[in-house]
DNA sequence: TGACTTAGTGTCAAAAAGACACGATGCTTA
DNA sequence: TAAGCATCGTGTCTTTTTGACACTAAGTCA
């Protein structure tokens, strides 16, 4: 007990919300606790923050070592404060998101936690703490932000199909969209790079595969071009 | 020096950028400091969070500690927990926005303020810490929020005229608005009550009174409506 | 009562969104 | 190796939305 204030402080933590996208769902990663309380329970990833590092770095660090995802797209999602939100004391929490490439990754359960999951996010158990409010607090950001930022791609592979994408905002904003209207409003973006491959391994036609140019998004940002889908 | 802990721990405060409208700019509200560090220097008002308070409560209590405000609308922005943003110590802060009607609130200093004073937004002083990025971040949030959330109403008396609510967007956006198109679009909506009153004290023909219907707004957004001008 | 200031109003053209269907391609399998 | 199957890739037309644009009406002031 080495450290004396002279009024108490609440302990602070991150937390993270991160998303995955397959074939089917749009996925959320989570752990078995392994120390109360809740011990046992699914929990978002997170953790203290040292005091010698920033938020942003707690959030990744916590994020290794309970998941083993490095590089990952995060954002600050809300800091939750109320009283009695932690059994043990006053915590309080900064939420993050992050978007992963599911199939990119694999995750692997280390410190304070027994195994990392992923769940469909129309499919998860009960969550420790007030996690699935924030959960659902970053369903929210994610579907609100994906429309006119364009952070969608941090869920897909580098090079993907134009119905990979189609399916990425019909899967998040849950609603079917036209495949021709979707590929001319994308493609007029002139945001996307047309790759001389095609998808590999289907058994049927194959797609063209495209990447997202982000020197050209960024370049048009400047000129006052808006992302929106 | 009564509090003891394991870990050290940073020092958990909030900062709140409080704008007001006025017939010419967008105002903030800063305090000039009465203590170190940087005393004698403009900064957001803020102040510790304590133990026992949620995250909102602090904001709100050092809201009417240090400007004199009440009753204001507050949104959280972003929590900043940079190494070195507090010459003392570690400190993080959760930064929050607030939108007040400048007409009807006088402000006030008080605790550890020598004076608290409305700043148009193009002509600030330098400000203690990095109050000046948390400003702008709360300038760039109003501006996109006000597009697509109602929120712009806060700024504006309970009864206004289409002009000052014209007015108001051309000074958050910072562009001009054609008068028609936008009288057009705003009673499109349905979601402003036409009163039976009109501006007073004029020198000119006087302007019919509008209040922002609250309540048939909510109904809306359930249907599927989306404010966005 | 005339000058001044702002209120309040509609049309048309351009752009964007949205509905809609079929031949081409490439793999599978009988 | 031909037929079947699954997905790819493409254009037009209608509706809706956006945006440009100017004058008369009302009320105050000198």
């Amino acid at each position: 007990m080495a450290f004396k204030y002279e009024y108490a402080r609440p302990a602070l933590t991150v937390d993270c919300v991160v998303f995955g996208l397959d074939e089917e769902d749009l996925k959320v990663l989570l752990i078995e606790r392994d120390l109360p309380p809740f011990e046992g329970k699914w929990a978002l990833p997170g953790g203290f923050v040292r005091v010698d590092e920033s938020l942003d770095a707690a959030a990744l660090r916590e994020l290794q070592e309970e998941t083993g995802l490095k590089k990952v797209f995060l954002e600050q999602l809300y800091t939750v404060g109320d009283l009695n939100r932690d059994p043990r004391e006053r915590v309080v929490t900064v939420a993050y998101y992050a978007l992963v490439r599911l199939s990119s990754h694999n995750v692997q359960a280390a410190t304070d936690a027994r195994q990392a999951l992923w769940f469909a996010i129309e499919d998860l158990p009960k969550l420790a703490f007030d996690h699935d409010k924030i959960l659902k607090l970053a369903h929210e950001r994610l579907r609100g932000k994906v429309r006119y930022q364009p952070i969608g791609f941090e869920l897909l592979p580098q090079k993907f199909t134009l119905r990979q994408l189609q399916h990425l905002y019909e899967v998040v904003l849950d609603r079917d969209l036209d495949k021709r209207n979707f590929r001319k409003k994308i493609l007029g973006m002139e945001i996307l790079e047309e790759l001389d491959e095609v998808e590999a391994d289907v058994a049927h036609r194959a797609a063209r595969l495209y990447k997202f140019d982000r020197r050209a998004y960024k370049d048009m940002t400047k000129q006052g071009f808006n992302f929106e889908i």
